[in-house]
DNA sequence: CTAATACGAGACGGCCTCGTATCGTAAGTC
DNA sequence: GACTTACGATACGAGGCCGTCTCGTATTAG
């Protein structure tokens, strides 16, 4: 769903071309990709990195902040569904989902130069949090409550920290480090140590 | 140690005044937690925050990457000396203070600017990362092997991975969230949750 | 005192971007 | 064919920042 404007059935003159639509989105995508940081973007950039005239963006987004959220939009995938089965297997499912996101080069420097620059964009950010990652959570946090629920997972740490306990890692990484540091298999490395601790023996001088 | 330039003992005139050092410092750190971001400070904008001339800038510094990294290097702190005692205390002090770091607003607005937008200037991150982020990181694995020697923590977990678990979930909160997310405690809670493990009992089941 | 340097202020030309407007042309509807 | 809108290109004035330079003044050494 890259068309900004769908809902004036213009009907009269030469209708707007889908494929210049996309066009300024993958320009936008390529620069950030190539390390732009989101404040560097310019519209006038965009639209020579796309070979189109400025006019065709602004006949199409009134400013940077709503093209923006647009190409951000451009990249949301469906994110897995839980089995329903193994609160185990959920889990790694979703950080597998996390880990091949963060592998796309592109989502990775898009992480990077977005999730900090949107907090100076405002508006931009909250609208992101709100339609992508805060759904995650939510499927996230779900999990959990069946695995509390199952009694795979302990009841008495809270649910928002446990979802960090898992995400955390693997989202650190994705941001901090480069994407050479998200190996096969990290998914299920992380699910497994934290839910069985990093600690050796089941001792029981926890001081809880 | 922000004295940009203590090679040249210039004698003869008027010395330079460190008061000034510290307001041009100190006028980019405000505009940073403004939520001004790193692509968008200007040496214009700094001098002007700072009541100082472009010229009185630019006399000290070469560019704005300079200066970026002197800012930096402005807000370190010497970090916590590991007791040599507790494993388990000595990575709550570590996440501890990471925790205080990110709660006052000031380092937090600029982790989050910062830890971006570096990627996209590459030598700044890199001179970021050497000087602060490393020492950290090698501190935090030399308690980490202690706690692999002692039989405190397992040792068929990669050391790398062992770090981000205990970081990963206090670092993505502080990048992340609000410094609100950052309540008293929750260091403990992280290392003994990561310790002990989120699942209920020790077991067996355990895939692998 | 004189000489040397730092200081705040700001002028300067150059570059980039903004958002708007105007070309001539292309691609549709009626 | 007539009309309408989209398109690429480009010009426009406004405004920000760059890095250099020049003021007049302040502060130090000798």
């Amino acid at each position: 769903m890259t068309a900004p404007e769908s809902s004036a059935p213009r009907l009269r003159g030469r209708p707007r071309s889908p494929a210049t639509d996309a066009a300024i989105i993958e320009a936008a995508l390529r620069l950030l990709e190539e390390g732009a940081s989101v404040g560097g973007l310019s519209i006038e950039g965009i639209a020579r990195e796309a070979g189109v005239g400025k006019a065709t963006v602004y006949r199409r987004w009134p400013d940077k902040n709503a093209l923006l959220l647009d190409v951000l939009r451009s990249l949301e995938e469906p994110g897995p569904e839980p089995s329903g089965v193994s609160v185990r297997d959920d889990l790694v499912a979703i950080l597998e989902f996390m880990r091949r996101r963060g592998l796309a080069k592109r989502n990775s420097a898009l992480l990077r130069n977005v999730i900090t620059q949107m907090h100076a964009h405002l508006e931009l950010w909250r609208a992101y949090d709100e339609t992508v990652i805060e759904a995650r959570r939510t499927a996230l946090r779900a999990v959990l409550r069946r695995g509390q629920e199952t009694g795979e997972i302990r009841t008495d740490v809270d649910l928002e920290l446990l979802a960090d306990l898992f995400t955390g890692p693997m989202l650190s990484r994705a941001i901090l480090h480069e994407w050479k540091e998200l190996p096969e298999g990290l998914a299920e490395r992380i699910v497994d140590a934290v839910l069985h601790g990093v600690a050796p023996a089941p001792r029981a001088d926890a001081p809880g």
